[in-house]
DNA sequence: AGTGGTCCAATGGTCCAACCAATTCTGCAT
DNA sequence: ATGCAGAATTGGTTGGACCATTGGACCACT
């Protein structure tokens, strides 16, 4: 007999049904991102359901970055709902090491390029013009801050993922660099981090604009060698000052 | 000033609070996979918070699939967790659709040449033999089964991600491979769904073994390329029938 | 020995009512 | 108008209670 033919049942679903009923009213209200949703209690008074049971479900899309709870303040819708969609939580195991660091930046490496390329495949007019103008924000930040500017250098980025029109990598990207960020701010000592990545980002929107998906990724591989060999410098130092 | 140097503080944290005690649970018990871990109620008494807390921290690792509860029985760990882990919830609008899959194969396309790329560079010859001999298990599966084995075939791929030295490539992808098949074991009714991938597992190999990390590359794309036509021309013939 | 049934303790799921802490709104005094 | 103190709102936490399911112990019968 196939043992898969008894597949095993599913019976309880009470906070799931609270889910699937925040589903429908996101939808029926067209709740936009950054709204505030109903408050726990009028949500538990509506569903006929414990605050609890509301609670568990919320906090259930609350790790899956669905949403986010401001104490005092509300629930805010952080990202779209869809009946049909897929949460795909992905844990990884990572330090903050060296060797850690160095492996975000492999999985960056083979993104990025390939965003790129894509970017250059697909973008339209007002796309690269977008993509323009976000290059034009982070070269006057480092001109006038005389050094790489985290914030608009991610910004100049996220706009070339979001014209590749594949979403995920926006959304794994975003988890490397929140890893790479979260404890390296200047990562390992390294006063002038990422500045040797600058000319880069020109080149790569030079390369989308003339619609060159080769040229782009190659531009792409480009930055992302330099961030590798800062990160390499570092971890050179931080070995020399250690040996003290 | 640099605003990140001032990270937001952590006041009130209860359930992370929880989740890490579980953690160095976890370490100091040396729990395996599968093992059960503490009842709710002992958990609330011994780190002294409500037992509704406790549950809030357990039901979000249960949302990130680390832990499974069983009513009547008990949680039970179901994925390894360490200290500094990261969790990448990845959502993918519209589910099962012709567009998400394409999209995890944008992804895979990326991930899987650089592997490939990176396999080549710093497989040992050992290493060689071990991706070898997935190698051969698979091609016989192949013959004996006439078609595509999505076991074999898998341990093949997990093989060269292994060799890597990048765990990151082989839990991205598995992720990724999971979705794929949660809802497809023979997407879109293509019967043979994959055969026109089988000669590129043997190029890809010997690629490897010659220390080609371009030609290995090459070789990985044209493979994911292949899925990629089976994928459309399932699509189309969807399409085509729901035209009656 | 094995089969099935019953009972019972343990465990997760839900509920309730209250209070705490952060935020936001309100209205009064200036 | 402006600014500040207090009230109202909202998520966070607590403790206690009960329900539903599970799994093992025990037992009667074959």
């Amino acid at each position: 007999m196939d043992q898969n033919s008894l597949p095993p049942i599913q019976i309880t679903a009470r906070d799931d049904a609270v889910l699937k009923a925040l589903v429908g009213f996101v939808r029926a209200e067209a709740l936009q991102l950054g709204d505030r949703l109903p408050t726990e209690r009028i949500l538990a008074e509506r569903l006929k359901v414990s605050r609890n049971t509301v609670r568990e479900a919320l906090t259930r899309w609350e790790g899956l970055g669905l949403v986010e709870r401001r104490q005092g303040s509300g629930t805010y819708l952080k990202a779209a709902v869809s009946p049909d969609m897929l949460h795909m939580p992905l844990t990884l195991a990572g330090g903050n090491d060296f060797t850690s660091l160095m492996q975000t930046l492999e999985i960056r490496r083979a993104l990025e390029a390939e965003a790129a390329a894509l970017c250059a495949e697909r973008a339209s007019q007002a796309d690269i013009a977008e993509i323009a103008r976000k290059l034009d924000i982070m070269e006057q930040a480092f001109r006038t801050r005389e050094g790489m500017s985290s914030e608009e250098d991610w910004e100049f980025h996220q706009a070339i993922y979001r014209v590749s029109g594949n979403p995920l990598f926006e959304q794994i990207i975003a988890a490397m660099h929140e890893l790479f960020h979260r404890f390296w701010e200047h990562p390992l000592g390294v006063r002038d981090f990422g500045h040797a990545s600058f000319p880069y980002h020109r080149t790569i929107y030079e390369r989308i604009a003339a619609r060159d998906p080769q040229g782009a990724r190659a531009e792409a591989l480009k930055l992302i060698a330099t961030v590798e060999d800062d990160l390499k410098r570092g971890a050179a130092k931080l070995k020399l000052s250690s040996q003290t």
